[in-house]
DNA sequence: ATGATTGTATTATTATCATAGTACAATAAA
DNA sequence: TTTATTGTACTATGATAATAATACAATCAT
């Protein structure tokens, strides 16, 4: 897994947020097992109690259930995992969108600069 | 203006994203006089020491410059000014796609999700 | 010259975040 | 039964962010 933390914003949200892509794009199956949140923190080499706020966050929206020391799971509700994945890209689309509009861009030119990356395959240091 | 501040994020981080933005958008235009950090500050809604670190933060970009007393000015430098806002953009871009891919949206898909948006007007909570 | 406005600096306080270290309860495994 | 693993709770510490409250220096306008 890839822990590519930044120190822009907390880490615990960071994590929720790396945790939840596992899990919507199915590298993380509904029913799963979880690594123990020791395991999970030294991985992502962050402290155990940073990596546990982040896992009850999790709990908190359903996508994690905890079966008392036999370990923690992602959820089987595949429903409600798919809703999530499709509201985080319509927010996303929509922030992106919102944002490249503040810096001055129309739709039109912004769907333009998609278009040009398209056959160009990833330049701008996306994969730096 | 529009400061609106989002409590996930350091707030003079998000200052100097608002203000950078005004300027390559052109809203405030180069060699414009910037309002007295004060002034920012309280119409932001934010303590004038926040509001002066994500000036100084600009300054030291090189997007604004001080006459000492008479003022704070954005940059004269329209070819700098052009160039931040493409490489905004750029990164924006980026960023967007590589987070759709972390999701297991194909670019395919993307550019279809967006091509859905085109004519429907803005759904999804945009302007909320 | 005077007063107001400007940027800037300083000190203190509070809240949040991340870490370290330790401890305990429940239970699966031996 | 004993041991190890699990989630969880607790206290303490340091760093960063944001605020509040002043204060000072430079200069523009009067």
């Amino acid at each position: 897994m890839q822990w590519q933390l930044r120190g822009d914003r907390p880490i615990y949200q960071q994590l929720v947020e790396i945790l939840t892509e596992q899990i919507v794009s199915g590298q993380l199956a509904a029913g799963d097992k979880v690594p123990a949140v020791r395991e999970l923190a030294a991985q992502a080499g962050v402290n155990p109690n940073t990596m546990q706020r982040a896992l009850a966050d999790m709990e908190r929206e359903g996508l994690m259930y905890t079966n008392r020391t036999s370990g923690r799971y992602v959820t089987e509700d595949k429903e409600m995992i798919q809703k999530i994945r499709e509201q985080i890209a319509s927010d996303r689309i929509a922030e992106f969108l919102a944002g490249m509009s503040q810096l001055g861009f129309s739709e039109q030119e912004v769907y333009s600069l998609l278009e040009k990356r398209q056959g160009e395959g990833n330049k701008n240091g996306t994969e730096k």
